[in-house]
RNA sequence: GGGCGCUUAGCUCAGCUGGAAGAGCGUCGCCCUUACAAGGCGAAGGUCGGGGGUUCGAGCCCCUCAGCGCCCACCA
């Protein structure tokens, strides 16, 4: 026994931080089968720039699970990754080091950033190889100190378990499960309209868009009729895709205009001939009824272009920008070309605001406009991370097939168990959405390359019908670096020889695929057949349909199975005043403040008794009450241990009483926390603890001083001790240091290896009833009120306490009558049956005390 | 437009299969009590969003309305 004379919370995160590393506490076991083992996908943060800290508070969520099943005889497998494969990470190497990627420029082996000269502060043009060491090294560092920051929040991860997106084993996995798409005829690669960001000048897929409302403009546009009748009105809010226009559609229902289906119309400025076409996904009561179609404004136009088989005029280049005017060129037909070329060069080059602004005084001057524009606000797609809208610009891409999958999806969503389970219906309703099959190419630099090279013809011109890939042994590959099997480098380039695909795959492509990378898929066989599917997937609720679907659609294509069975989706952080946190609000608390402020146990404590799937609000309030808890059960903890330890059973009825009802609270925590309810388990600890120390503690504090002897003594320490080791046990994934701290008083190894409490190991309190500590304590309580009420001091003695209850509970409460006169300083308790239960306290006399 | 969640004390939230309204914080008051004053004890405070209904009995079940938040949607 070895109890602190002054116990403090100062200073236990790094003791025992360091003796957790040392001792491999955590370290996983591979010896054990997949039954005894519950594997954990943990979500790799983006290793850019700061953690936010909502990680904090989910990341927490998941160590609670991981300890508890640590805790139950589980050998837990509890990664940790970090994604630093991506754009988040281009973006900020770009502002952090002032560069941009430039992969037309040459390797440079001698450059180095820290003499990076920056000229009228423009960001400096580096090749794709350097570009991505700079990628590297500031992940690296990042890594570093989320991995301390993670330590210092006491996760149980094995840090032996790391791995990066980016790194060589997560490329050959993604490497590898695009192969075996590939090779089924799962991905195929093909020149489509797709959503596209103009300013990172890379494709996006479905899931990465979201909708912003912005302010625009209708126009009502004057179409003239070929056949010389009244002028076809449309509305628009994108006139200057006018250029681009290939038809005018209207619902085949519209009597309005049905007469004017397969008809042709002018369109204005550019006096290009277009078809009046019927669909019937033109909405009637939307502007005029007809609208323009146009390649492409947005993914209508895009199916009206596909299923009314319409021409191409592409006029918005990947920059945004317009292109010169090519009429009077095939397919670009006008009956004044040169007009229509010569307003074309008035809008070349300029970005669709500056362009729509120009067409809209063209319009205005040929007095096709009708009408003042009307100002509108609308719902507009952008890629999360864009400040621009998305245009949709037909390019080559990869795509995954995703749409065939939906219905199977579904029923993979219906196979997880969801924590909690309405999160299932987010999922559902994501798949139930889906629209487009998954483009996962990016014309991006820092992700994993395409393993794929296309062979070039006489001409020198690409075959992309014929791409060459890789065996999987050869894998990681870059294929601007190494040549296809067959070829030799120096074809590269050249007629009959070949070109590396130049781009990279979305980030989702490899993060889909964690479980398995983490679990060593094809690299370690033995391993993956003990960790997958795994067991838990935990994760925030914003990327149901990116991280979780993913996921869950590579696992469902590659091993037909779930990646996992449970999935734990935690809510957001907001700020105190409940709203989002976000960069530009001003309002992000950074987490290492907050662990300035406040010890590891006590913001563990916050973030517990957070629900999963609710947004919790920070609340330093709540810290405080974290770290009142942990020094209350420091101070408990010392007084049970410091008390002399008589040989002896426990038999008194108060003693049983109390460990019968910590029996219900380890049942009742138990079964909350296996069902995900990790708050419910802390309250309902928390609540006894409280209850343990401002009653029990009290009660029988004389007795365990030997007011009644050694007998009395030995029952009262014997279920101090008792109690007290439960206790621990049940707080120690919630408060690692601190029981981590009082184990180490007195009880050898780890609490966190120790194992979860049962109602079984209290058998010692089967002669027990809980109704007798309740009875008892309730007595006291009335006590100790009229005491305060009367504002003396809790010595001050009772003459005499009248208890009236039913003749059972008094019963119960005579059982505890001695501790009961102890604690209170009571000199008399009588008894009184009643049917209104009450107790009448009566003090000393003032010049008694 | 469709879906989900929420609405209980000033604030943050518990209230399990319907059985006499709860906790913490904040406020106020009291107490140096041999585990704990960077403590402890106690008090005040609620027409459980509104309106119907089922029931002996509704915070909980059903219908309906409203507000807030989120997800999804082909948004010319």
């Amino acid at each position: 026994m070895n109890v602190p004379d002054k116990p403090s919370l100062e200073g236990l995160e790094a003791r025992w931080g360091e003796w957790w590393e040392a001792s491999g506490t955590y370290r996983f076991d591979r010896t054990k089968t997949r039954e005894q083992i519950f594997s954990i996908d943990t979500p790799p943060p983006t290793a850019s720039g700061s953690l936010h800290l909502g990680s904090v508070e989910s990341y927490t969520h998941t160590d609670l699970m991981a300890r508890f099943q640590r805790m139950r005889g589980n050998e837990v497998f509890y990664p940790m990754g970090w994604d630093d494969n991506g754009l988040a990470t281009e973006r900020r190497v770009q502002n952090y080091f002032g560069v941009r990627c430039d992969p037309s420029l040459p390797h440079d082996p001698h450059f180095d950033v820290a003499t990076l000269e920056r000229p009228d502060d423009d960001p400096v043009p580096v090749s794709r190889a350097n570009f991505i060491d700079l990628c590297a090294r500031l992940t690296a560092e990042d890594e570093k100190a989320f991995e301390n920051l993670f330590r210092l929040l006491g996760l149980s991860v094995d840090w032996s378990h790391t791995y990066t997106t980016i790194g060589a084993a997560s490329r050959r996995a993604s490497q590898r499960g695009f192969l075996r798409l590939f090779h089924r005829g799962l991905a195929y690669t093909a020149d489509a309209p797709t959503m596209w960001d103009v300013d990172f000048k890379t494709a996006v897929a479905q899931a990465e868009i979201e909708d912003r409302e912005i302010d625009g403009e209708y126009h009502r546009v004057a179409f003239d009729r070929e056949d010389g009748g009244d002028p076809v009105e449309i509305e628009t809010s994108r006139p200057e895709l006018l250029p681009a226009c290939v038809a005018l559609v209207a619902n085949p229902t519209d009597a309005r205009y049905r007469s004017l289906v397969g008809s042709t119309v002018l369109t204005p400025l550019f006096r290009v001939p277009v078809p009046v076409v019927a669909h019937e996904l033109a909405d009637p009561e939307k502007g005029t009824g007809i609208a323009m179609i146009c390649t492409f404004g947005d993914v209508t136009d895009v199916t009206w272009w596909r299923a009314l088989r319409l021409p191409t005029r592409v006029v918005v280049r990947r920059d945004g920008t317009l292109a010169p005017g090519r009429f009077g060129e095939p397919g670009w037909d006008s009956r004044d070309a040169a007009a229509a070329n010569a307003t074309m060069a008035e809008l070349a080059g300029k970005g669709a605001k500056q362009a729509r602004r120009r067409i809209v005084e063209l319009l205005g001057d040929a007095g096709s406009l009708r009408g003042a524009p009307e100002k509108i606000r609308h719902p507009v797609k952008f890629y999360e991370n864009g400040d621009r809208p998305l245009e949709v610009i037909a390019s080559r891409q990869w795509f995954v097939k995703t749409l065939d999958f939906r219905d199977a999806l579904l029923a993979r969503g219906r196979e997880l168990r969801w924590h909690p389970a309405f999160m299932g219906a987010r999922y559902a309703s994501w798949v139930e959405g889906l629209n487009q099959d998954w483009a996962i190419s990016r014309q991006r630099y820092f992700g994993v390359p395409f393993p794929v090279w296309y062979p070039l013809d006489g001409a020198g011109e690409p075959r992309y019908d014929q791409p060459i890939v890789p065996d999987e042994a050869s894998l990681p590959v870059d294929p601007q670096d190494a040549a296809p099997p067959g070829f030799s480098n120096e074809q590269r380039g050249l007629p009959g020889g070949f070109i590396g695909d130049p781009d990279v795959m979305d980030t989702w492509a490899t993060s889909s695929l964690t479980p398995q990378i983490a679990a060593g898929w094809e690299d370690d066989p033995d391993l993956f057949g003990r960790l997958f599917p795994m067991d838990l997937r935990p994760q925030a609720h914003d990327i149901i349909r990116t991280w979780l679907f993913y996921t869950v659609f590579r696992a469902h294509l590659e091993h037909d199975s779930v990646p996992w069975t449970d999935a734990a989706i935690s809510g957001f952080v907001l700020d105190p005043d409940r709203k989002k946190m976000s960069k530009s609000k001003g309002n992000v608390v950074v987490p290492t403040e907050v662990f300035e402020r406040h010890n590891a146990d006590a913001v563990r404590y916050w973030a517990a008794s957070a629900r999963l799937g609710y947004d919790a609000a920070i609340d330093e309030q709540q810290i405080k009450v974290g770290r009142r808890l942990a020094i209350k059960i420091l101070n408990a903890s010392k007084f049970v241990l410091t008390m002399e330890s008589p040989a002896g059973d426990i038999t008194e009825p108060v003693d049983l009483a109390m460990l019968a009802t910590l029996r219900g609270v380890v049942h009742e925590a138990t079964t909350a926390f296996e069902d995900y309810e990790h708050a419910k388990t802390l309250d309902v600890v928390e609540r006894f603890f409280w209850g343990f120390t401002d009653d029990y503690l009290e009660l029988v504090k004389q007795r365990t001083y030997g007011a009644r002897g050694p007998a009395g003594a030995a029952s009262a320490v014997g279920a101090l001790r008792e109690a007290l080791d439960v206790l621990l046990r049940l707080f120690a994934p919630f408060l690692p240091y601190v029981t981590k701290e009082v184990w180490s008083w007195w009880r050898e190894g780890s609490v966190h290896r120790s194992h979860w409490p049962t109602p079984g190991e209290l058998a010692v309190a089967d002669g027990g009833d809980p109704e007798t500590y309740e009875v008892a304590a309730q007595a006291l309580g009335a006590v100790r009120k009229q005491k305060a009420l009367a504002k003396v001091s809790l010595k001050v003695p009772v003459l005499r306490v009248t208890a009236r209850d039913a003749a059972e509970r008094l019963a119960k409460l005579r059982l505890a009558e001695a501790d009961l006169c102890g604690a209170g300083s009571i000199q008399a308790i009588v008894y009184e049956d009643s049917a209104e239960p009450s107790i009448e306290v009566e003090l000393a006399p003032r010049e008694q005390t």
